[in-house]
DNA sequence: GCTTGAACTGAACACACGTTCAGATACCAT
DNA sequence: ATGGTATCTGAACGTGTGTTCAGTTCAAGC
């Protein structure tokens, strides 16, 4: 399919994929249909299929890529200290979803239109996110500087919160980038127990 | 349409409405055919339209419903000091949520199936109860008992953390509803900025 | 017992869906 | 120039869509 030069097709695989990717997100999974997305590419229904065996797949190979992007700069953090790791973790994550809105959209709100055995692979995927999120809670417990009675829900509780700012941040808005991720790691601190310095 | 004694309508009104909740929740707008909710009520599919003029409509209805019902129900709080008020609006929307997590997740994530008109309609009512939550937490801004940098902001991240708790709770799981509700309530007080009585 | 009318069926409407595939096209190495 | 191959078209496939409507059913009101 893909050649050692520059062919047609290195460009056209991708703009598939940013195609579904930003119809999916606009419109939903459901609502989209391989014709819209072949007109947005600029080609005709057919050649869509010379780059995904089906639609469910290509639902599947964006959840799949933006949950593996996810945990591949999560592992670039580097350690620290619970109270400096949560503060890290959260602006990482406002960050990271702020640079992908749609791909955030996709993955929190398509999950239930992949088959059984596409979901659960995407959920093991995002179970280890969470126990990263959940390693620097419980350290922190261990360690007297986080108050939380339940470090699982808490986890949930804060992905929630952090998550959230992608459905209403609009680029050249009130607050830019660096004030919402400031803003929010704070919240998620004090949300876990820590006094902020006078 | 309904008669004055109980006829056959006045039965299946409601359980078609039942039947689109049931159905719209679990696979989604877009994805649920008029064929399978009549198949669920136990009718064929040009009945249904004795009870919607159609779909959309089902779909707009149910959301303005439940949207009033919010609103009707936070409207029943009585007054109280900020940090009360905080407390006692985490709770309401955790237990309101919780009772109701099919029409949460129908209100959350069919906003954008939406027809222009009805969007406005439903986010306007959604902003209503927003309005609430900033009102208590721009008071006690003002009376020095939170400490928030930005209250709509705040406004935000507690709502998306209070909602999130219809992601994963489970009904009979290993943690019960006053559990869930008092946890998260202080994690949202904490949040606020308000340090908890040792 | 007859009339009325709401509740519902079953077939049909025009259109859109995901997917397939024979054939046209255009570019590459030889 | 020729053969080969990746790319894409355009039409077709069977099935499903939301919606309409003439006709059937059946219980209540007179």
């Amino acid at each position: 399919m893909a050649r050692k030069t520059g062919s047609h097709s290195d460009i056209t695989g991708p703009r598939v994929r940013a195609a579904a990717l930003r119809l999916f997100a606009r419109h939903g999974y459901a609502a989209v249909s391989m014709r819209q997305i072949a007109a947005e590419v600029g080609v005709q229904a057919g050649a869509l299929y010379l780059y995904t065996p089906d639609k469910q797949t290509l639902l599947f190979d964006l959840m799949q890529g933006h949950m593996q992007e996810l945990l591949a700069a999560l592992a670039h953090l580097p350690p620290a200290p619970p109270v400096a790791a949560l503060n890290q973790f959260a602006r990482f994550h406002i960050r990271f979803h702020l640079d992908r809105p749609e791909s955030v959209f996709i993955a929190y709100m398509e999950l239930r239109n992949l088959e059984p055995a596409n979901f659960t692979a995407i959920e093991a995927l995002r179970r280890r996110y969470e126990a990263a999120l959940e390693a620097i809670l419980h350290a922190g417990v261990a360690e007297g500087v986080f108050t939380l009675p339940d470090t699982k829900l808490a986890t949930l509780a804060l992905i929630a919160m952090l998550t959230g700012v992608t459905n209403w941040y609009r680029e050249g808005g009130r607050l830019g980038r660096d004030e919402v991720e400031a803003i929010y790691a704070a919240m998620a601190l004090r949300a876990a127990g820590v006094i902020p310095p006078a």
